[in-house]
DNA sequence: GATGTGAATTAT
DNA sequence: TAATTCACATCC
């Protein structure tokens, strides 16, 4: 460029300052100066009252003023942005900007598209999400060290630890499987193999090839799901673009990993999830940012990767909550996933046995498409599901502690030794960590709850403690009750470590595991249990969801829900389909080896056998449960057939909360458009109180996707504004299309 | 959210 | 009289 003493030009940042500030009509956007233009997507330093924090320069939307106008808050408050288009710059005097990081190429401006809807459709602030979504390390380091980074992309990766494959050109990748005799034709067997495709699975790929409409890939467990991505990645790779692969959980994320790496030796991987150390972190996220990386796989995080080629989405198991953020900007990688493909044209792929009922929905309506894949590979066969009636079991014992009655029914139990006998892993499902969930005084009627929040602190056997597990208060069990100085006070009810127990006087001589969050504490516990399991060291495998999820088990032919009937009556409308995709995917756990498909049981323990779910699922009836569920969501006016917000507030007193969320109600109504929208009273949620904060909700909800946008887009300012009258507000928040309700 | 201000409240 | 705590304003 020329012209060295041309005047400082404004630039617009957006700077790391959340929504609630207040800041600049609380999008986050600033104006500076600068010597120099930097181009939109620049990552600058710049001050901010006496600090000096990260910003990316930002073009502002021309096109605020006619959106702002629409809708119209009749509150007069806060000052409206969308008054006067023309009232620039009320500040005299810009702050220069303090540096640019010029090594790095600026983020596009698709990645600034992505940010702006984002943070519009969640009601965060720009540069809060922009900043938030990038690895930390780019907030700190400046520009030589960024350069330094940049040239040490040249090289290979250094050796990284082995728990996470750094990104690899190297020819060896992880071998995923371990020495299964016998594994279907789809495992890893040799480096870069194509393994000839099913019918099912071509049609599936020939139709996906077809245009960029968004595809539901319906497949039960083991039906080779994952060939089809790795077909549809192989187009996209040699199309010279790169290929994006979201999965829920960290824990999946070395397993496809080693897939992929395996599948295109060549290509550069690089994974993105919170597990990795910020050095790794900044290191994948430059491979991404700059193109060496073809291929990106990662967590939710990963949906917001700068990707200068990308050519196609994947999104393995689509209905996993685990794609919706639960703090902070709370965003549904899933469904940005689908923007950020439409937008660039690109394809996107939903993987999923058991879609989300948003998704299905709009298979029905024909805005995705529906590539079916019916079969397991192999000719595998799905688990025979059997309901255990725990209504007709003998009465075990007197007594009133339910919790010490034999866990297991008698036919399960015999089920059980069989698989032990004849050398085959069973699996039993509890969701319930700990020894009990509560203790019990049965001469004065103590409980223990915790004192910080409303919940019981669980009783776990191993270390003697009594743990609350939402705020982490950890005591020792006492001796005797706090209360009345009863010494017999009592567990009720079973946990995993209980089960674990159980199960060992009840299975002498059978090798027992328990598989859960405090078992797999440690760094590469995890793997190191998993390891154990497949090499056939364990006989029964105890655990919590962890278990349910990805991890293929090839000599499990038996897996058991102990007590899942919970779910079924909790208010939570979206229970029954969590239920539903978890006990479809536990029983692909079982017979994932076809040769021993054919014996695999998965057995239900149940009160209520009749019901409808799980009628379903001894049909493997996805499609029947999924009608019954819409129709319900339907009838009761539920997702995906309305639209869901959360006003969310947090406070000493509930009272506080409550009084804002009434007064955020009344500035609601005021707003235009308000008659099509339902604010209900506001109440506490499932958790009330968590570590001595009480939390109080308010859900709106709407018919229209866009009315409640705009609705909430006018109401923010009123609500940032009407803070200040409530100083008993410790925090609030909007979630949009909340999970829980 | 982070930071600085001044005033009110408390400790010594 | 010094030391904390807290409400409140500002941040381009």
């Amino acid at each position: 460029m020329s012209g060295e003493t041309s005047p400082p030009v404004r630039v617009t940042v957006a700077v790391e300052a959340p929504r609630h500030a207040a800041l600049a009509a609380a999008t986050g956007l600033l104006d500076y100066t600068s010597e120099r233009t930097l181009a939109p997507g620049t990552l600058v330093r710049v001050p901010l009252g006496r600090r000096e924090v990260a910003g990316i320069v930002w073009d502002r939307p021309p096109a605020l003023a006619g959106a702002g106008a629409e809708v119209a808050a009749a509150d007069a408050t806060p000052a409206q942005a969308a008054a006067s288009p023309a009232t620039q710059t009320p500040t005299p005097t810009l702050k220069p900007v303090k540096a640019a990081l010029d090594a790095m190429p600026p983020l596009s401006a698709s990645w600034r598209a992505l940010i702006d809807f984002a943070a519009g459709y969640y009601q965060r602030g720009v540069g809060e999400l922009a900043l938030a979504v990038l690895p930390p390390q780019l907030r700190q380091i400046d520009d030589t060290q960024l350069a330094r980074r940049l040239r040490r992309l040249e090289r290979p990766a250094p050796p990284a630890p082995p728990a996470v494959a750094a990104p690899s050109t190297s020819p060896a990748p992880p071998e995923p499987e371990p020495t299964a005799a016998g594994a279907p034709p789809t495992g890893a067997a040799g480096a870069a193999a194509q393994v000839a495709l099913t019918a099912d699975q071509d049609a599936a790929l020939e139709a996906f090839a077809l245009d960029a409409t968004p595809a539901l890939l319906h497949g039960v467990t083991g039906s080779g799901k994952t060939e089809v991505y790795l077909r549809a990645a192989a187009r996209a790779l040699q199309a010279g673009r790169q290929v994006l692969v979201l999965v829920p959980e960290i824990n999946l994320t070395p397993q496809l990993e080693a897939r992929f790496a395996t599948r295109f030796p060549a290509h550069t991987l690089a994974s993105l999830h919170s597990a990795l150390t910020p050095a790794q972190r900044l290191r994948h996220w430059l491979l991404a940012h700059e193109g060496r990386a073809d291929l990106v796989l990662g967590t939710r995080l990963a949906v917001f990767a700068s990707l200068p080629r990308l050519g196609l989405i994947v999104v393995d198991e689509e209905h996993d909550a685990s794609f919706k953020q639960q703090e902070g900007a709370r965003y549904s990688a899933r469904d940005l996933a689908v923007w950020r493909a439409r937008q660039l044209g690109v394809p996107v792929l939903l993987g999923s046995a058991t879609p989300s009922l948003e998704t299905w929905q709009r298979v029905l309506q024909g805005r995705y498409r529906r590539l079916a894949l019916p079969q397991r590979i192999g000719g595998g066969e799905l688990p025979r599901v059997r309901l255990v009636d725990m209504r007709r079991l003998p009465a075990s014992g007197p007594g009133a502690g339910s919790g010490d009655a034999t866990p297991l029914a008698p036919p399960l139990l015999a089920a059980l030794r069989e698989r032990v006998e004849r050398g085959e892993q069973s699996l039993l499902l509890l969701n319930r960590r700990g020894y009990a969930p509560v203790l019990h005084c049965p001469a004065c009627g103590w409980k223990s709850g915790c004192p910080h929040c409303s919940a019981w602190r669980v009783f776990h056997k191993a270390d003697r403690t009594l743990r609350c597990h939402h705020c982490g208060l950890t005591e020792r069990v006492p001796r005797a009750c706090p209360e009345c100085g009863n010494l017999d006070i009592a567990p009720i009810g079973r946990g995993t470590e209980k089960l674990e127990e159980q199960l060992a006087a009840v299975l002498p001589g059978a090798r027992i595991a328990r598989i859960d969050a405090d078992s797999t504490r440690g760094v590469g516990e995890l793997a190191r249990q998993l390891a154990a399991v497949h090499d056939g060291e364990v006989d029964v495998l105890v655990g919590t969801q962890i278990l349910a999820k990805g991890h293929d088990f090839r000599r499990v032919t038996l897996v058991a829900a102990v007590n899942p009937d919970g779910a079924l009556f909790t208010s939570d409308f979206r229970a029954p389909e969590r239920l539903f995709a978890l006990l479809m995917q536990a029983a692909g756990r079982a017979g994932r080896d076809a040769a021993q498909s054919a014996g695999s049981e998965m057995w239900i323990q149940t009160t209520s056998p009749g019901h409808a779910l799980y009628a379903a699922l001894v049909r493997h009836d996805y499609e029947a449960f999924a009608q019954a569920q819409l129709d319900e969501r339907r009838a009761a006016g539920l997702p995906p057939f309305t639209h869901l917000a959360l006003v969310r507030a947090e406070a000493r007193e509930a009272a506080a909360a409550t009084a804002f969320l009434r007064d955020a109600a009344v500035q609601l109504q005021a707003l235009a458009g308000a008659a099509d929208l339902r604010a209900y009273p506001p109440v506490p949620p499932a958790l009330a109180r968590v570590a001595d904060v009480e939390r109080v909700q308010m859900l709106v909800e709407s018919r229209s996707r866009p009315l409640l946008q705009r609705a909430l887009a006018a109401w923010l300012p009123g609500l940032v504004a009407l803070r200040a009258h409530h100083r008993g507000v410790i925090r609030w928040a909007v979630d949009v299309d909340p999970l829980a309700i």
